[in-house]
RNA sequence: GGUCUCUUAGUAUAACGGUUAGUACAACGGGUUUUCAUCCCGUCAACGCGGGUUCGACUCCCGCAGAGAUCACCA
């Protein structure tokens, strides 16, 4: 198979997000999958919108996502520099060698006058082509002026990985600008000129550069040079509407679902398949298996709704994998952090023990906080929520007295605390003291927790310990008396 | 408006002329000694519309409609 050399191009205006971090990976797993290169390139010429600090960003998202880098910032490579501001010489140097060739010109229209050809040509509902009003005669190119191509409009057909093959017209050809005022290259141009100089063979971006890639095609052509694959990926839609995910709706970067306890492995799989399957039900990829499974043919054609709903199920599966896997010392390491600020003085011994009997309902990491409190800290007592539990309601308050005395006798009797003999223990108290285990059960369970849920009571009693089991259920149980007299 | 692209359940998708149109998320119901979750079982739910071609069309062709993209010295 043919190495695919290709790279992921984006300007530093701000953060990564979901909508338009597959342009990363689409070409980061086929650069992966034929053992070619994988580029990061800063398009950093328009002055105008550049972000400080957002390459950084860039790098940190990829970095996350486990898309490295073969060439670009940071590892640098044969063909640096990898900003494009860096690169402006070459640019002018490659935009004159079109001059030579009769196959750009400087033009020294002002933009009032441009922006007057435009309305005239709208007034009249012709087209505007800037081509309709190229002067007759181009002056010598000096600084400050812009270089225009020279377009050569003809019907054009291209193949397009995703989308088959494409048309179009002499319409949409026109002279664009290549070089602007500020001697800065447009991208319209300056990626023609790296990709060629960084032997990339596969382009891939949104469907939105899909009109201009007959302006692009006539440029390789001018240059003599071989076009690349080319791959227009569709775009993530907003959860609501019809409009492409974009900072506007909220769309969160990528990096903050890093905070909210999302495992990068599970935003990889998600983004890859959320566009893209390999005609098989397999839903759960791993990084190599979407590197050996990848092809760009069967990228979906039409655009794709973001849903988060859907990645938090699948963040989950993956929670459960790695500790399936791997066990629970993968995936402790992974949730520094997102543990309850009571939890900071407890031995990762006891956090690992509270996490392997909580894992299996984790959606995010950062549910531990919610979720695992009253293993850290004495829960808010609170003997409403238990007196208005459906099932413990049933009861007066002297039976669920008498439920506790001699479920906290049973319990101080054990002769060890461990998970069976809770077990046989809860048991015997079934039996002993006739009730249902939804009745028995939830008693004990809201008088030691306070949550609305923990995991099976065994389990829960066991990490918590004798003491702590005891000391909460006395306490229940002396509020109980208490209330009775 | 010109040009281009797209169209299977609420969502993501499978199907490459012949299937009771499959799967997953969501929703709803049930099961696994309480709860929440996991896991398991089940229910609901789709080929945008209209013409062709064909013995037969989600699949091929042509219209239409709807949606999107683009028409910058932004990328």
């Amino acid at each position: 198979m043919q190495k695919i050399i290709t790279r992921f191009a984006p300007s530093p205006t701000g953060y990564i997000h979901i909508g338009n971090v597959r342009s990363a990976i689409y070409p980061y797993l086929a650069a992966r999958q034929t053992n070619g290169h994988f580029i990061l390139r800063i398009e950093d010429t328009d002055q105008a919108r550049y972000v400080e600090g957002a390459t950084d960003l860039i790098i940190d998202t990829l970095k996350w996502l486990g898309l490295e880098w073969d060439e670009g910032p940071e590892v640098g490579g044969d063909n640096a520099p990898y900003f494009q501001t860096e690169r402006r010489e070459i640019y002018l140097e490659w935009a004159k060698k079109l001059i030579e060739k009769g196959r750009a010109y400087a033009d020294p229209t002002d933009s009032e006058t441009i922006q007057k050809y435009r309305d005239e040509d709208n007034a009249k509902k012709v087209p505007y082509l800037y081509r309709n009003h190229r002067p007759e005669t181009f002056p010598e190119w000096e600084e400050g002026m812009p270089i225009r191509f020279k377009a050569d409009p003809k019907p054009r057909e291209w193949h397009d990985e995703v989308m088959g093959d494409l048309k179009a017209g002499p319409e949409v050809q026109d002279d664009i600008v290549l070089i602007k005022k500020d001697g800065l290259p447009t991208y319209n141009f300056a990626h023609i000129v790296d990709d060629f100089l960084m032997h990339v063979n596969m382009v891939a971006r949104g469907v939105e550069y899909l009109s201009s890639t007959p302006n692009y095609l006539a440029l390789y052509e001018a240059f003599g040079i071989d076009q690349p694959l080319l791959v227009s990926l569709p775009h993530i839609l907003a959860p609501t509407g019809n409009k492409k995910l974009g900072k506007r709706d909220g769309a969160k970067s990528v990096t903050a679902y890093r905070e909210d306890g999302v495992l990068p492995e599970a935003m990889l799989n998600y983004l890859a398949c959320l566009g893209w399957n390999d005609g098989t039900e397999q839903e759960i990829y791993t990084k190599e298996e979407l590197i050996e499974k990848f092809s760009l043919d069967r990228i979906q054609n039409s655009g794709a709704r973001y849903d988060e709903v859907k990645l938090l199920w699948m963040n989950g599966q993956w929670i459960r994998k790695i500790v399936d896997e791997q066990g629970i010392d993968a995936l402790y390491p992974r949730t520094e952090g997102f543990w309850p600020e009571s939890a900071k003085n407890y031995e990762d011994e006891y956090k690992k023990r509270v996490l392997a009997i909580i894992y299996d309902r984790l959606k995010t990491l950062s549910d531990l906080r919610e979720m695992t409190s009253y293993f850290f800290e004495d829960p808010k007592f609170d003997i409403e929520q238990l007196l208005t539990n459906k099932f413990v309601k049933k009861f007066s308050e002297s039976e669920l007295t008498a439920l506790l005395v001699e479920s906290i006798s049973k319990l101080e009797s054990l002769k060890t605390w461990d998970e069976p003999s809770l077990k046989d223990a809860l048991n015997e108290l079934l039996a002993s003291t006739g009730r249902k285990p939804a009745e028995l059960f939830s008693l004990i369970r809201i008088s030691v927790s306070f949550a609305p849920f923990s995991p099976a009571l065994d389990l829960t009693l066991n990490v918590l310990g004798r003491e702590t089991t005891l000391a909460r259920l006395n306490k229940v149980k002396t509020a109980l008396s208490l209330d009775q007299q």
